[in-house]
DNA sequence: TATGAATGAGTCTTCATTCAT
DNA sequence: CATGAATGAAGACTCATTCAT
């Protein structure tokens, strides 16, 4: 029923509402408290609709993984393309991190926090997700050639700065209520405190 | 039924039991999936039982973040009170946190991951959980008042310090896939990294 | 899609297409667990195109019964007319109808075994059930006629051999898992038992 | 609600009317056609009631068949020893066999005609089915061993028999429509043709 | 003729919760 | 203290059917 307006909508613009609307539900109440009637009733739709385009719930699930992999991948991959000096590129790198996630809260939180309880088959990180790493690790892997970083295990590294900047990421978007202090300066602190934590101080 | 060995266990024991089961399914199922039938399952006692001793689902939910903060609070007190250099209380004041989460996935999973988003009343947070913060902060405090840091916003540091610490924290726990290098090598860098990535390098 | 083969299909073929399709699904998976959806899969056809051919689900039940009714009315009339000696008719007619179930097992079943249950409408029994059996019945007629039966009562032999037949039939065509004897001499020692069972034994 | 008439209900009690009307409700409508929902409403209770006493509507059907071969078994069985005459025995078995179904006319068709479709696990055919089965071999074994029968391959006597009185008592009890001959005459001549048709006839 | 999109009612099943005992 | 029985609401998902195109 109210069929003028709905109609209005492009064939393949469903199929992205529906999306939008379980990112955004799936973050506010969590994957397993967003049933498929609560997002069928948000698009005005009846919950079958939502089964012409995803095989089941969990197919949602993963489409957005999926989806938040492969946009994270488009940032990181066009800094790492980037003719700076290494360490700059790790620092923007760092930086773009933690914006996608702010920019796409929704995206974030469904991936790195809520997928790994609620997904199967998690071909998806297996694939895109570890891409989007690997660029991260490369533009480490650069410093440690030009002997900037403290160590030359780039995984370590690597894994030691994403961790720093998910938490950052993580925390900012989901403890609304904690008294954060100004948001770019946590970054900024965050990004320089990695940075500086990991690179060689070379005495003059 | 099973009356005999069930006796066994002392009065307030159930209670204690009730959590732990609990805990340590919300961990494994998320806390959705997780139904009362199967914790009274699991401990071998009726549905019903359960709520003598706690209201409703969430009840218990909130108890395992109170204890949980209250665990946390312990630890990080007593390296507070500890007369040791203000840096080395704060690299072990890291390196417990980290340790905490490692030794007790359960109460951290369930506490600073699932517990936001199925809480109604955050008061827990509000109360034992800015009360363990604020441990951290006055580590940071004291570092900042002997002049050993990079910036005066004790706040602004502590924040940077915990976002650090709490990635790592989370991601060791549930990306149970992901190839970490070895645990203690990861949990060094980080320590090493945050407090060199905050300190002053005093030239010479 | 998938517009090339298809259209291959005579026109009016697609309607028998439906009916082979449905046929054999009804008997291995039960009318009421067969969808629409199914049967158009099948046929590489939209759902709503089989409305186009057929009213509803039960209509397409109701035209396999008419049509199972049919054949086996064109198979019992052929004897019917064929100028032998009855008892010998009256074999080949018992004979012909086991026959028949089991080289149209998905026929049988589906009319002598699951129609009456969902079908409103039974006229189609009324009509031409009625004729199938009427073949039978005056195949005994002759024999009653010609005084070779134990009895007058052409009703009642015939609803007896009509049973029996019946019988063997749908459990060989259902009872996939029981250790039947082989098919021909069970058919045979059936034929046989019925039709000793019926006639007249002249002590000479 | 409604509690009161509803308590008279002894406990056990609920388990055997949740069996009686779903019994009833299969044949009238077929398995698949009746949902948990309609047994619960004719029952007055909620659906989730049923799952306190049955698994799944499959250990419905289940324990439904069950039963009945149980009872079958238990009239076969008398029949079995009983010293008469093996002739006398046989007329008998037969004879009880269609009263059986005619009695019980729910509980057969829901066994014998309905549950291969929609039973997995046919163990409950395979154990007291073959029992039941294997009480009518018997009786048909020892009028072999006396020599009365025109053949000596009990299997195949015994399944000609079996397939005869099943095909009576499935068609009297579904195709009410059907303009049978009285009853007791029917069944009559169905079981003195069937042990006309396989006994040994001496010639003088 | 055929379809693709949509629906509303229905499927089995599970849940948190209550309450008489 | 503990339970067993029960429920009403909701869960994911499927279905026969309709209709504009």
């Amino acid at each position: 029923m109210g069929s003028q307006q709905r109609r209005a909508r492009q064939k393949e613009g469903l199929r992205e509402e529906i999306l939008d609307t379980a990112r955004s539900l799936f973050v506010k109440e969590g994957y397993e408290s967003v049933s498929i009637r609560k997002i069928a009733d948000r698009i005005e739709y009846a919950p079958g609709t939502i089964y012409l385009y995803f095989r089941d719930k969990a197919e949602i699930l993963d489409r957005i993984c999926e989806e938040t992999f492969r946009k994270l991948l488009v940032r990181m991959q066009a800094i790492h393309e980037d003719p700076s000096p290494p360490l700059d590129k790790l620092r923007r790198g760092l930086r773009t991190y933690i914006q996608f996630g702010l920019e796409n809260p929704n995206h974030y939180i469904v991936t790195f926090v809520q997928a790994k309880l609620h997904l199967e088959s998690k071909s998806v990180f297996e694939t895109v997700g570890k891409e989007a790493f690997s660029c991260l690790r490369s533009g480490v892997q650069e410093c440690v050639d030009a002997g900037l970083l403290v160590s030359n295990d780039a995984d370590e590294l690597a894994q030691t700065l994403w961790a720093g900047i998910h938490g950052l990421t993580a925390l900012m978007i989901t403890c609304t209520g904690f008294p954060f202090v100004e948001q770019t300066r946590l970054i900024d602190r965050m990004v320089h405190t990695l940075v500086e934590g990991v690179r060689v101080h070379n005495a003059p």
